[in-house]
DNA sequence: TAGCTTCAGTGATAAAGTCACATTCAGCGT
DNA sequence: ACGCTGAATGTGACTTTATCACTGAAGCTA
């Protein structure tokens, strides 16, 4: 089966549990992990894919808060775990993914008995707060042109993005307008080449 | 000793060494409980007082995330503490406050061998993740004349607030100009009355 | 009370968000 | 191949927020 790093360190009578009680999930991109308000069944751990997590305000507006991609734990999920809360946000795969579901049982066990599962947990947690943080300076000090510079960057790889303007709001937390009209100059200065529903990068058009 | 609720269900084993090994700690207001990229030395149970979190981003300005009060566990140093890394904001204290420093050893000890320890711990990061999400939605959309009434609303119990615009600003996540500007307009509306350093809210002066 | 320092007010301009609508494109059915 | 339709994009007009560069006012201290 798929392995996830936290899994690694566990003990035989541990790893036999956890063998007896994973549940493994396939979900095909443009699959919803979960939706806002809903229940928490378990811990899923990502063991490939990429998963999208973002929330709607009561503007019905959206911004995309993280990614989570292979052998990331979704944090967010033990909250709502733990305390029987709903989600506040929901999750959407973006890439085909895979991943181990732990349920509530297992996991009080991990805790209770692994300290490399605990400290799994907890540096998840860490890093997901940093995220966020960050995230709260971007979105409230930084100028929308370079965020979306930046984003454009980050995933240069790919010679041509398949993304909508719309989309590229969400990401950003911004409306659909910003988007359109910052592209539209970057076009004019030949930083991207625009057609419908995609963005070409330098490098695919010189 | 100053009680934290999370340490009530501890059995007696734990209790004393929890005793044995807690520090206490007395902050006067204006303290800095920590600042951006020092190491945690433990993590601080808050019994009372008022502290603020806040960052300072690249461009030097800084925003507040959120406030710890009595019954709070600074989550933010957990990550730290596992990781080794600085902290990424740093905290202030407003009010004067308390707080139980659990070290590195008393807190291993205590999530192995306290799943109600755990549960409160996990409760307390859901809620700060929560926290932070509630928190880039209303930085990303939602309009700052709202944010700041709902601001003073949430402190209308004093009729007189001590606070310079700046430090308003701050809290809001914008300039100065901004929070100077948008008063204004609320005194000329009769919502406020504005004084070098205060703000006097109805009811004070009706 | 003169001089400093901090706080607050304000005009000008740029960036970003909002609203309303026009235009263009891709896919589909006939 | 043609025309329809819905989604995606373009854009003007206007408001809100951010930034810059000051001015003025309040309180403190020597």
């Amino acid at each position: 089966m798929p392995a996830h790093s936290i899994l690694n360190t566990l003990n035989d009578a541990l790893r036999r549990d956890a063998l007896e009680n994973i549940g493994k999930m396939h979900m095909p991109a443009g699959s919803v992990v979960f939706s806002a308000g809903e229940q928490c069944r378990g811990l899923p751990l990502v063991t490939g894919g990429s998963i999208k997590v973002q929330m709607t305000g009561l503007s019905g507006q959206s911004i995309v808060l993280y990614r989570m991609g292979a052998d990331d734990i979704c944090t967010l999920s033990i909250g709502c775990l733990m305390t029987g809360r709903g989600y506040r946000a929901e999750a959407v795969v973006e890439e085909d993914a895979e991943a181990l579901m732990i349920p509530r049982g297992l996991f009080d066990r991990l805790m209770d008995q692994s300290e490399d599962f605990r400290l799994g947990i907890m540096e998840s947690y860490g890093r997901r707060l940093d995220d966020l943080m960050l995230l709260v300076e971007e979105v409230a000090f930084r100028r929308m042109d370079e965020r979306l510079r930046e984003w454009l960057a980050a995933r240069s790889g790919k010679r041509v993005l398949a993304i909508t303007h719309q989309e590229l709001a969400v990401e950003l937390g911004t409306a659909r307008e910003v988007v359109s009209r910052l592209l539209k100059e970057m076009e004019r200065n030949g930083e991207v080449l625009l057609s419908r529903g995609k963005i070409a990068l330098p490098g695919s058009f010189e």
